[in-house]
DNA sequence: AGCACGCCGACT
DNA sequence: GTCGGCGTGCTC
């Protein structure tokens, strides 16, 4: 008698076989155990989900056909990581199939078993490094300490509420290193919101483990890396050789058999949250990822998880208030930077604003920013200027008539790149020529209104023309944003350039106010971030709370210069609280007001929240789809717990020509809202199959949704 | 998602 | 008369 597997595959997430696949094999294979199936005309992988002997050949009149062969040479996943895969894809409302398959190197979908037999011969060498290389821990500050006592002593999770440059990353070195000395097998996670953030992280773990741990012990996990690397970084996790597994919010889903510790850095981040198929939490999956590690754990061999950030996010904060209050996590507090006592209390930077409503109209660096600036080029040191728009201008405009650069294909309008004279839309792509005269009315007088990135490079090198540096050379400004770091390695060498010393002053979008240390930066501006204040995105405050910081904290991570670094803000909100608690540098009133707007209001952290998407040929299918799924769900189980919003049209309403609906669901419980959208999905199953429906592309559930 | 089948327009 | 467009449906 053969046996009749339960197997998982790679299905779509709202097909007709969402669930598990039955197969039959003449071996009785392990649950986890990875295997080649049939499945209809082509041959894919699966994950043995569940086994049982069987003398049936057919079920609901489908034959039940043989496996077509076992990865032998891989151990079968464990029951931990068969959880989180099916924790994940309940809560999120996928299939687990999509989910399982999507947390497994992309490589092991396509290679045969016979060929998955030959990497594994090829790959470790297990050689052991160079002990002489190994680098010494730093000494501790007593923040440092303690937080550390307090992590190895006390039951988490954890919350490290660290200002930037208060040494958050030595805390992550010496608690894995604690952990590898303690326990020979332990492995420890470490995550990190970008993939430009790995590479420095990966320096400072290997210089300080590859040498007594060897050469695999660590390895990283992203999406810039080739399948061949990530299958590789994959199996040393899987088979334990790797100790600390680095990486992006993917890395979460690592097969990690003696997971032990997990670090989410700058945990506040947006990008944790998966933005396509299943829209996890990298986040939220690591808290419950540590708990299920631990159950039944002896009390040395539970997984511990740290969050940390500058500005955590109000969930977090909220979680980690007073265990009295109903706290569930432990706040760890770093207040100061390395090496403050130099620079007296703090040392961070001093946060000017310049209220721009004094200004005359127009203005784009006011009169003191610049001459602030002209001083830091003539002693020599570096200044930083951010505006999260890339391009030369958010659009151009004719004078003579109302034409505007729109994307034919989008409710958005293309942005004018002066760089290479194109009009692109940064939502689908489409770019063009710049036109030389009005497409609508032939006008010559065409003219870019606003101005992003590239215009304010230009601008600023005609304001500092006059400028000289301490040896008598002109300025040199620089420019990084997604468009000039396309190529691979370009960011790198750019940092580079800036490290060296080369570069005066430096414009930017968002991306290089992340993680990034520059030791000569003594000044950093924001010259319009007013966009985020009154967005109606909930959102939106703390987001802009956390840049504006983190921005901040680029300034004068040289202890020596502290004291005179400073963080210059321009604003026509001059008095608004959010900037008053900025320029105190202090978050936690900066929360406790947020949380307390949105228990007022109630919303997230108090209450919770699901997106439903759609996507069709005209926004009436789509919201009609919506509405429909909305009238059906009064029979669904706790339909009474939750609130259904009216369809509404997304706020970029039609990408490459397809139009965006979402409705919003809303309820005081997570457990209701859980049992609500799980009964619900059937619903929108058979509304989709409706006759009214026709036209309609695709739809979505996104759980705990960022922006709404 | 793939990969089929299936039913209508421009080509050797 | 075929090649091929992508709409609909199925996969243990």
């Amino acid at each position: 008698m053969s046996t009749c597997l339960s197997v998982v595959v790679q299905t779509p997430a709202h097909s007709a076989i969402a669930g598990l696949l039955s197969y039959q094999s003449e071996l009785s294979l392990a649950p986890g155990t990875l295997v080649r199936v049939p499945l209809g005309k082509r041959e894919t992988l699966g994950v043995v989900w569940d086994a049982a002997p069987t003398d049936a050949i057919s079920l609901a009149g489908v034959d039940i056909r043989p496996i077509s062969g076992v990865l032998h040479g891989i151990e079968p996943l464990n029951a931990h990581w068969r959880q989180l895969v099916s924790f994940a894809a309940s809560y999120y409302q996928r299939s687990l199939g999509e989910v399982a398959l999507a947390a497994l190197p992309p490589q092991l979908r396509d290679l045969t078993p016979t060929q998955v037999g030959r990497r594994l011969k090829r790959g470790s060498t297990g050689l052991a490094g160079d002990a002489a290389s190994v680098v010494v821990a730093q000494t501790l500050t007593a923040e440092q300490s303690e937080v550390l006592r307090r992590f190895n002593s006390e039951a988490g999770p954890f919350l490290l509420f660290g200002a930037t440059g208060s040494g958050k990353t030595e805390v992550y070195l010496q608690a894995a290193q604690e952990l590898l000395e303690r326990n020979p097998a332990a492995q420890a996670l470490v995550m990190v919101p970008e993939i430009n953030l790995t590479p420095q992280l990966e320096r400072r773990f290997s210089e300080r483990f590859v040498g007594q741990y060897g050469e695999d012990s660590v390895v990283s996990m992203h999406s810039g890396m080739t399948p061949a690397q990530r299958l590789k970084s994959w199996l040393a996790a899987h088979q334990g050789q790797a100790r600390i597994v680095l990486g992006t919010r993917m890395a979460v889903f690592a097969s990690l058999p003696t997971l032990r510790l997990i670090v989410v850095d700058e945990e506040h981040d947006p990008s944790y949250k998966s933005q396509e198929g299943a829209r996890y939490s990298a986040r939220d999956l690591a808290v419950y990822r540590s708990q299920l590690e631990s159950e039944g754990a002896a009390p040395g061999q539970t997984c511990r998880v740290l969050l940390a950030s500058a500005t955590p996010s109000m969930e977090s904060w909220h979680h980690s208030r007073a265990a009295a209050l109903g706290g569930r996590y432990q706040r760890l507090l770093m207040p100061s930077r390395v090496g403050a006592a130099a620079g007296g209390v703090g040392a961070l930077p001093a946060v000017r604003l310049v209220d721009m409503s004094l200004q005359p109209k127009k203005t784009v660096l006011s009169p003191p920013l610049l001459e602030a600036i002209g001083q830091r080029i003539a002693r020599g040191e570096q200044s930083m200027i951010f505006l999260n728009r890339r391009g030369y201008a958010p659009v151009l405009q004719c004078g003579s008539c109302d034409w505007k650069s729109e994307c034919p294909h989008c409710s958005a309008y293309r942005v004018f790149h002066k760089i290479d004279r194109t009009l692109r839309c940064h939502h689908c792509g489409f770019t063009e020529r710049v036109p030389r005269a009005c497409p609508s009315c032939g006008d010559l007088d065409i003219a870019p209104v606003g101005r992003g990135t590239e215009r304010l490079e230009e601008h600023l090198g005609e304001l500092l023309v006059g400028i000289q540096r301490p040896d008598g050379t002109p300025v040199s400004i620089a420019r990084i944003d997604a468009d000039s770091t396309r190529l691979k390695g370009a960011l790198q060498q750019q940092l580079a350039q800036v490290h060296s010393g080369a570069v005066d002053v430096l414009v930017g979008t968002q991306m290089i106010a992340k993680g990034h240390d520059f030791r000569n930066i003594t000044l950093v501006a924001a010259i319009n971030p007013d966009g985020a204040l009154f967005s109606c995105d909930f959102r939106a405050a703390e987001r802009l709370f956390s840049l504006l910081m983190q921005a901040a904290g680029r300034a004068g991570r040289d202890a020596t210069q502290g004291q005179q670094s400073e963080m210059w803000i321009q604003t026509l909100h001059a008095k608004h609280s959010l900037f008053a608690a900025l320029k105190r540098h202090d978050f936690a009133s900066f929360a406790e007001q947020q949380l307390k707007e949105r228990e007022q209001a109630a919303m997230p952290p108090f209450s919770f929240q699901a997106l439903v998407r759609a996507e069709a040929r005209s926004q009436d299918v789509a919201q009609g789809f919506l509405q429909a799924a909305s009238v059906a769900a009064a029979d669904v189980a706790d339909f009474a717990r939750v609130t259904l919003y009216p369809p509404v049209p997304m706020s970029i309403q039609r990408v490459a020509n397809v139009e965006r609906a979402q409705m919003l669901v809303e309820s005081a419980s997570r457990v209701a809202l859980q049992r609500f959208l799980a009964g619900w999905h059937n619903v929108l199953q058979d509304t989709r199959r409706l006759p009214t429906s026709k036209g309609l592309i695709r739809w979505a559930v996104d759980v705990d949704p960022l922006a709404i």
